[in-house]
DNA sequence: GAAGGTAACATACAAGCAGTATGAATGTTA
DNA sequence: TAACATTCATACTGCTTGTATGTTACCTTC
């Protein structure tokens, strides 16, 4: 048989994974403004054509970007979640807070997620991503806690929304510390404080 | 005396004035990465040369644009606030978010302020203007509270961006629900609930 | 298994944009 | 008033995005 023969889909996967991964590398180190689609072809082997076949344009490849990174943090806060899932409501959102702070040290999360995201696909659809992947993650979490009378009977959504927003504001201060030790202690006590204020009495 | 003769301070001021006027007004409409340098200095009725003279780049007309949107939020957000002076802590930080999410109706707060801010100059930046208007002042607030006793002692800094991470996010989220009138009640509950988890039992 | 068709790319091109360089006009100062 | 500085105007260059067109490899159908 062939080696060299392949299907096309597998081609066109090849491409596609190809082009994301170079654009998410290329995207945390300079920014969506700051790199060229050639520059990024040039960092996947292909041309841009093949770009520009698999993606509308340069923003579409960056949703793309953006989903992956997505995927990825939410897998891993599920993991560092359900670690802690029998400690009760308290520990896990803590678990997820500790762990969310640690996979922001890379720089994919930071610029691409959190800096570049609402400005480039806009804010109403980088939310939409991101209620795919780790905000309706949350939105589990406050289900179960208020069933089991851990979490004060409330609407979840924009509680949800309140509480990612605190969690990327913590990551952006403790990136931007000069001590990030001391910033990401700070941080996570007052992340404890809110997320303790939502058990009834 | 002869009207037309200006020094030249006046002069650059009032083109000045001019770019970042018609900045604020595109911006908003269309973005940062929407609009030209052209259109700007078209609506401003200046040349291209009178933009690069009076700033190093697009860039720094957004950052002037930025600092100019910030300052007129904090002006209003302190009249708030000061209007509730007597009634205390939570009083205080509860009409400030009701003005917070009222001025969000404009597009320049949420585009210019909340979207394109952390992504055009950067976030550490964006922080920096917002330190020296809003945020600045919800560290009066909290030191205020703090001196009274009606609010638990802890670190300022941290908590003061948890606090507008929780704002910024509230007003993006009301301007994007479908019934805002009610999305706003939810997101002023929430953050009651953060607030009043500050005072002391 | 051949032929037509289609998906996946490659390349060349056009339009728009940011930033610069150079020059002119108007205040300012010695 | 004459040299100088500031403020602006215009022309130009290089880069980038997106498109249009051509080419190759696979796939389907008979």
């Amino acid at each position: 048989m062939n080696v060299k023969r392949r299907t096309q889909a597998e081609r066109s996967a090849t491409t596609r994974i190809a082009l994301v991964g170079a654009a998410r590398r290329l995207f945390a180190a300079q920014g969506f403004a700051g790199v060229g689609t050639e520059a990024i072809v040039r960092e996947a082997s292909v041309s841009r054509g093949a770009l520009y076949h698999q993606f509308a344009d340069k923003t579409e490849l960056f949703a793309a970007v953006l989903d992956d990174v997505e995927a990825d943090v939410s897998r891993q806060l599920a993991e560092a979640a359900s670690a802690a899932a029998e400690a009760g409501f308290v520990a896990v959102m803590m678990s997820a807070v500790e762990a969310w702070l640690e996979l922001c040290d890379q720089p994919d999360i930071q610029r691409i997620l959190l800096v570049d995201g609402p400005s480039v696909v806009g804010w109403a659809r980088w939310r939409e991503i991101c209620q795919r992947h780790v905000l309706g993650l949350i939105q589990v979490v406050l289900e179960q806690g208020m069933a089991a009378g851990e979490v004060a009977r409330q609407p979840i959504v924009p509680l949800s929304h309140a509480l990612i927003a605190v969690a990327d504001e913590a990551a952006m201060y403790v990136a931007a510390a000069p001590d990030s030790a001391v910033a990401r202690a700070e941080m996570v006590a007052v992340a404890r404080q809110f997320v303790t204020a939502l058990v009834p009495a």
